[in-house]
RNA sequence: GGGCGUGUAGUUCAGUGGUAGAACGCUUCGUUGACAUCGAAGAGGCCAUAAGUUCAAUUCUUAUCACGCCCA
């Protein structure tokens, strides 16, 4: 009989359609009634699926997937999230490769641009999670732009004002010159990289003494207001309050005290410049300095500079002061250092401090109340090492420059009337009422524009576990599904986003937002580097799914999940568990050809087959290992438990033990084996589901189990089946059976005996258990370790060989002499390590502290150990000496 | 500079205060009616180094070395 292959392909399309069009991902009443629910970390609606997402999304849905099985009503909430300054940055480009120009259009028409670009191709990635198999609730798929959610933003964005913890200030922020916006510190990355330091001399005023000064950005030189040295610095005591001139500038500036200035770094002399550099800036405070800003919004200098570098670039500008400071002889000499620079993490150019006016969130009030929740454990983090990390930051926390200067995303709902004074509310009549009301007349006209700027992504990301459930309407799902129960993320968002939901969540809400976060690793290549373009060490998700399957890829990113540590993916990992899927699906295959089918529901208890008795008591430990190793997000433990028990247990052996039985004539038995047999595949396929939904359903389906379990798999119940005690006898025979087997085999092996040989055997021991096993399994015994016949009496011919088995002496006769000198060679080396284990055993217990310390089990257990080891000595010593 | 983490088989990683495990890879043998995307058997480890605690340390503590990440 031919089987066809199992088509992920085909299958997993179908699957997935069928699980969305009959509604299965939908939260449905549970069995119990407690809820679970997860939001997804919401990907960027300019993204595609890349393997963090894959790993990211594959252990949401493992948890989701066991806990609707587990009877949990279940939410998995989806959407996406407008990325700002990525999804500007894609429409902007695809306008310019039709020639149009984003200041054209005018910011609505652009804004309608994005949109078209939206719903025309963005959210791709949706449809790619689908791939994989994500059961999200697709049909409450948000995204951050909504409707919904910008009435969240804007009135969180409005109680958070008249709460005075957001404010506008002007200060010096993080400038990207190439996006021409402010951005977060966070988005800003300090690079190491090699930087030429310069030492310049400035003059100081009437008097030929210089004070030379080194800077890495001599252009800010036109900046300058100061030049700093330390108060207890000798050197410099009787300068301070005396004038420079700065060299080409030609302005004066003072000497002054603080503290910032190191004696110990260069010449001890450090030129402030408050205006763009942020430790500058608070030394300017410090000292009341003048700020000059010198450049543009786009890093050229701007008419503070010097005449001739105006309108120069800033790096344009560097070169040309350096070269002409060389000229006039101030520049005393370039040095070759390493140094932190600032880059921005989305156009990766330098970031440049600018002194603008920009909107904040007073971050330092919000952290108080997260801190306090994670101090209670309401919630933890795991790997709970993340706590720290998480603290460090938080404890540590400076203002969040929420405001953006693009077009694209949540336009802040301030508006200014003619005098720039400043209404914040939620639509503009109600800014105009506010307006009036200031002006204490209704009847004034006021023209009200509104702010430009928008509000940074991740403002409205931190909303996304409540206002996704709907806040601030009071919905169904809000009561019901908020708390969330796990938020599964990256350690790289810790500080961007998680931090920033707990603050949020936990203001606007009485409840945080998740009791528990999982934090998983990087997804790396096989040599441990991080997969980027630029390495082309990319492997592509989508490609796995292609070639593999979705259940494939899934099973191996999440066996590989162990926290705290990097998923080095390789392509061989993937093709390994494919194999195991295959495996399974050939399996199925033998239960076909013997008609194993499951037409009822099986009473356990009533299970008279020893193999099947067995079956079902690994089975047990199994499901319970899997279940305890998912709920402890232990996902790579669970993983491997049940790939052991599927191949190992019921695959090598479970299946081998049927065919005796399906070659014997015993109905009773046959009749049993089958149903039992396709019974534990269900559960098999019930255990694995998490792990590979698509084959699991798909096999679940093909096999018509659902007439038997009234639920198609992703719906059906998480198995629980209890221990049955009166199985153990037969539990430990069977496991006798298989050390038994493997001894006959291994010694083939070593003997160099084909395999397929038969042989007989017989005891010398006759009280033992081995007696009993061949009397009551000889039938097993028999076909899977392919022994012809059990004879009583030993015979003495060259063709014999004695072997330990469960430290019982047992004679195999071959049908051919055997050379028995390699064997015996064998043994010695084993009553060698026999001596060694029992000397060092004796030493032991000849030590009276461990006798008197130890635990008594433990003395127990080696004092039976010795004795153990030293019959299986005697055994082998006897057997040796039979060996000529 | 501060913080966190990691060093266990060729590789990737589990694990444990009391005989060291898995997967993949490797070696040998093998197409017997599920499966060669397979089966059987096997080789392979002073558990980074040093000191300490302990009757006992791969496991706990400290230091050192190597590597990685985050923050300044």
């Amino acid at each position: 009989m031919e089987f066809k292959k199992y088509n992920h392909l085909e299958e997993e399309k179908k699957i997935s359609d069928f699980w969305i069009k009959k509604g299965c991902f939908k939260p449905q009443k549970g069995r119990v009634k407690n809820t679970f629910s997860i939001v997804i970390p919401p990907p960027n609606v300019t993204g595609r699926l890349h393997m963090g997402h894959a790993l990211n999304n594959s252990l949401q849905d493992v948890l989701i997937r066991f806990n609707r099985m587990k009877g949990h009503e279940t939410l998995w909430q989806p959407g996406t999230d407008h990325a700002g300054i990525a999804t500007q940055a894609v429409v902007e480009k695809n306008l310019q490769q039709k020639g149009i120009k984003k200041d054209d259009l005018g910011r609505d028409r652009f804004i309608q641009k994005v949109w078209e670009w939206k719903e025309q191709s963005g959210g791709i990635i949706l449809d790619q999670l689908k791939k994989l198999g994500c059961s999200c609730d697709w049909s409450r798929t948000r995204f951050t732009m909504d409707k919904d959610l910008s009435h969240a933003v804007i009135k969180v964005f409005v109680d958070l004002y008249k709460k005075k913890l957001i404010y506008k200030d002007k200060k010096l922020v993080n400038w990207d010159t190439q996006l021409q916006t402010a951005i977060s510190d966070l988005e800003v990355i300090q690079k190491d990289v090699q930087s030429q330091l310069y030492y310049i001399d400035y003059q100081i005023e009437n008097s030929d003494k210089k004070i030379t000064i080194a800077t890495t950005r001599p252009e800010t030189m036109m900046g300058d207001t100061a030049v700093a040295v330390n108060p207890k610095d000798e050197r410099y005591i009787n300068l301070i309050g005396k004038n420079l001139i700065i060299p080409l500038v030609n302005r004066k500036v003072k000497v002054i005290a603080d503290y910032y200035a190191d004696p110990e770094q260069g010449s001890g002399a450090v030129k402030i410049t408050p205006a763009h550099d942020f430790n500058d800036y608070e030394v300017g405070k410090r000292n009341k300095l003048e700020l000059i800003n010198i450049f543009e919004k786009n890093g050229k200098i701007n008419k503070n500079g010097i005449k001739k570098f105006i309108g120069l670039d800033r790096f344009e500008a560097r070169k040309l002061l350096v070269k002409q400071l060389k000229e006039e002889g101030s520049l005393v000499k370039i040095e070759t250092i390493n140094n932190k620079v600032p880059y921005g993490d989305r156009s990766n150019t330098i970031i440049e401090p600018l002194l603008t006016e920009q909107w904040f969130v007073d971050a330092k009030k919000l952290s108080k109340k997260p801190i306090s929740i994670i101090n209670a454990g309401k919630t933890s983090f795991f790997p709970n090492n993340w706590t720290k990390t998480f603290f460090q930051w938080m404890k540590n926390i400076e203002p969040w420059c929420i405001s953006r200067q693009i077009w694209w995303g949540h336009r802040i709902p301030a508006w200014y009337d003619e005098n720039n004074n400043v209404f914040v509310a939620e639509n503009e009549k109600n800014a105009l009422r506010l307006a009036k009301k200031r002006n204490k007349n209704k009847n004034i006209k006021i023209k009200l524009r509104q702010e430009t700027d928008v509000l940074d992504t991740w403002f409205s990301s931190a909303l996304w576990p409540f206002a996704t459930l709907g806040w601030p309407t009071k919905t169904k799902e809000l009561s019901k599904f908020y708390p969330t129960s796990v938020l599964v993320t990256g350690f790289d968002i810790i500080f961007f986003w998680v931090a920033r939901m707990l603050m949020m969540g936990n203001y606007f809400n009485k409840q945080t937002p998740f009791h528990k976060i999982y934090v998983h690793a990087l997804v790396r290549d096989e040599k441990g580097q991080k997969m980027s373009k630029s390495k082309g060490n990319v492997i592509d998700p989508l490609e796995l799914i292609n070639e593999f399957g979705a259940d494939s890829l899934r099973f191996t990113l999440i066996s590989m999940a162990s926290p705290g540590r990097d998923v080095k993916l390789s392509k061989n990992r993937v093709v390994g568990n494919r194999n195991f899927i295959t495996k399974i699906w050939s399996a199925n295959n033998f239960l076909k050809l013997n008609n194993c089918k499951l037409n009822k529901k099986v009473n356990i208890k009533s299970i008279k087959l020893p193999i099947n008795q067995w079956i079902f008591s690994e089975y047990i430990k199994t499901q319970n290992l899997v279940s305890k190793n998912i709920e402890n997000f232990r996902f790579d433990e669970s993983a491997k438990h049940v790939y052991q028990f599927v191949w190992h247990s019921y695959c090598d052996w479970y299946l081998e033990f049927l065919k005796p039985i399906f070659n014997s004539k015993n109905k009773a038995e046959i009749n049993e084996a089958k149903y039992f047999s396709s019974f534990m595949m269900a559960n098999i396929l019930r255990l694995l589901h998490p792990f590979v939904p698509f084959f699991t359903e798909s096999v679940w389906s093909k096999n018509k189990y659902k007439n038997v379990f009234k639920k198609d798999l992703i719906s059906s119940s998480w198995p629980n089946y209890k221990n049955v005690h009166k199985f153990n006898k037969n539990q430990i025979d069977i496991n006798d059976i298989i050390e038994l087997i493997s001894n006959i085999r291994s010694t083939k092996a070593e003997l160099k005996i084909a395999p397929k040989l038969f042989c007989d055997v017989s005891l010398s021991d006759k009280s033992g258990k081995l007696k009993k096993l061949l009397n009551n399994y000889f039938n097993l015994i028999k076909q899977v370790g392919r022994v012809e016949n059990f004879t009583k009496n030993r015979n003495n011919n060259k063709n014999i060989i004695d072997i330990l088995v469960l430290k019982e002496k047992i004679s195999l006769e071959f049908s051919k002499d055997v050379d028995l000198s390699s064997q015996k060679e064998k043994i010695l080396i084993k009553i060698e390590s026999l001596k060694k284990q029992i000397e060092a055993l004796n030493k032991k217990l000849e030590n009276r502290a461990y006798v008197k310390n130890a635990p008594k089990e433990i003395v127990q257990n080696d004092k039976k150990l010795v004795k153990e080891l030293t019959v299986e000595d005697r055994k082998l010593r006897s057997i040796v000496s039979s060996i000529n």
